[in-house]
DNA sequence: GTTGATCCCGAAAGCGGTTTCGGGATAGCA
DNA sequence: TGCTATCCCGAAACCGCTTTCGGGATCAAC
């Protein structure tokens, strides 16, 4: 019942913990005999390092926080999800631990990251959602305390990240709608001091000049990153005297609200009106119809930035671990070709 | 840049380190002009306790680890995601932290759990999904280690639990189904080593006696919890000589795919066929027609979760502690009046 | 047989807190 | 004033492991 300590081990091996200790981390002025001998009486006796000992004795947590945002609508959790398995999966390959945290505000969510720096629990946080410029971030900048960001803020050129290229993902997407004949898309977004955000509208800005398409702030609406946001914004929208012919959304989330909104209306999604999402949920399989969107694989990301993590925290240079990956198209159901606008 | 430790802080103060420590937590033997000093030293000088230090002195990790099954269908993940945060919630008005692991296998998550409990990182498990009769339990118990179970396996009588009461819900559901004019309704469960599945079942079958409906093995289907394997269960039943005219199944991810069935037999669901969920998932209300289910709080769920493990780490005896919820039914519009198959 | 180099291991000092114990100073009371 | 009770705080051991340092054995070489 008892836990089997160092000092057990020792003993019962006639060594000093010293010696035990050195043997079982690889420590090469240990013969080879002994390490055997060591190892086999470890297991035999069940012995596992305590690991608060442990890290108080060499100063590293051996273990990493992710933070949750407050404002994360519950449809979005898979997102979530999917990244905390890939972070695990990176972290339990050296044994660390993976400790999550959700914050209320803003404001909560420093104060979080401040106190986990300063008590030791963690060697490195993982940021999420960033803002275009981004107080946590300096934050941990000034405290020179290793973490990389799912995203990033205006300037990110002196630490880790890894993003998606928002950009790109809007101008494929809104070109994809103009290919198929829409010239009056509408764009649902987020608030624009989430970079991610800012992003997706350039993109958005930029494919429609490309095709001359005037930009008309009068459809586009930002929103919260929840379906019912997403629900009136459509509604709003389509209950107007110049209605778009098709939608783009910062997340799917918002994508199933403004499908809402185009069914109560007796519209047909990809029919009467396109609509394309972002984050690539597999929900988005299960409407209906099935929803067109951009993903991005979520366990993978997570997997990469748990080792870039550890490659920061081991003391590479933040400024080398900076990862921009495309969205892909996914083609379902919600995007079809322009049709006129006589459904009014 | 340098943490400020309670060495410094007892200097700066001319007090011995043992009488900082004191002051700050709270011993009656230190003067409280002593005790006003020593705070507004410590937050003024920023300073926080170096929480592994604190761990190995006291013995108590001040953290618990959340074991997430490997083969949740990345579809049920919302409800991960908000159990988790109702747990944090909980272990954050104490100052606890709050682990996360992902197991790959029940064995892995065996091993993963035996590694918990003897490397002294956490002071208490939760466990979910449990088996009818579940090693991992026996493994904790055996260890007189402290942990709560989300459901409950077969003999539950000596440990804590919290449970929604399985039986009842599927009765609920399905009964009313039967008052709506079903008479044969298909049975989507999962394999029976879990104990809520077999509970559920067992509620159906409950349902049908009650109304004096023969149970007929051959329409029901135990499957993964997942969409795909809720819709070939449904397409098998639908293409049979006989087929329901409503659905239970025993999770919302399930009752997508058999959604998806039933679309691609142009068929409407609510209308040709029935079907109920379980889980009560936001999503349900995307899904078209919205998804009728059997709903459980979840955020709630993660905080009575927390507080529960608290008080059994405390010393609570964990028999005092079995909670039985029911779910509530969640009208939408996939469950409606039986219709004379006409359909075939 | 001495000298060095090499190989192993013991000794001991931390890491940064917590907690028990004991006693000096102050107060209370006779 | 003297004696005990009370109030505070200092001293020190301890939690379990890591890591540096130094030196005794062993061995090869001269």
């Amino acid at each position: 019942m008892k836990r089997t300590t160092l000092k057990d081990l020792a003993k019962s091996l006639e060594l000093t913990e010293g010696t035990v200790s050195r043997a079982l981390n690889g420590y090469a002025d240990i013969s080879a005999r002994t390490v055997e001998r060591v190892q086999q009486a470890a297991v035999s006796q069940g012995y596992k390092a305590n690991q608060n000992a442990r890290r108080l004795a060499t100063g590293v947590a051996e273990a990493v926080a992710y933070v949750i945002p407050q404002n994360h609508s519950s449809l979005a959790e898979p997102f979530v999800s999917q990244l905390l398995r890939g972070i695990d999966d990176a972290l339990s390959r050296r044994g660390w631990d993976l400790l999550v945290s959700h914050s209320r505000s803003a404001d909560d969510e420093a104060e979080k990251i401040q106190r986990l720096i300063t008590s030791g629990r963690v060697s490195g946080v993982l940021l999420t959602r960033p803002f275009r410029n981004d107080a946590r971030i300096k934050l941990l900048q000034d405290a020179g305390f290793p973490f990389v960001v799912h995203g990033r803020s205006a300037n990110c050129s002196d630490y880790a990240w890894y993003d998606i290229d928002n950009k790109l993902a809007f101008t494929t997407s809104v070109s994809h709608l103009i290919e198929l004949g829409h010239r009056r898309i509408g764009f649902v977004g987020a608030p624009l001091y989430y970079n991610f955000a800012f992003q997706r509208l350039q993109g958005y800005k930029a494919a429609l000049r490309k095709s001359d398409i005037q930009y008309d702030e009068s459809i586009v609406e930002l929103t919260e990153l929840k379906d019912d946001a997403g629900e009136s914004a459509a509604a709003n929208q389509l209950d107007s005297d110049n209605p778009p012919t098709a939608f783009v959304c910062v997340s799917d989330t918002q994508a199933l609200g403004v499908l809402s909104a185009i069914r109560t209306r007796r519209l047909t999604a990809g029919v009467d009106v396109s609509v394309i999402g972002y984050d690539g949920l597999n929900i988005g399989r299960h409407t209906n119809p099935p929803l067109t969107t951009m993903a991005q694989p979520q366990v993978q990301s997570g997997r990469e930035l748990g080792d870039m993590l550890l490659a920061v925290i081991d003391g590479d240079d933040p400024a080398k671990h900076q990862v921009l990956k495309r969205a892909e198209l996914v083609l379902r159901d919600t995007a079809g070709p322009v049709r006129d606008r006589n459904y009014h």
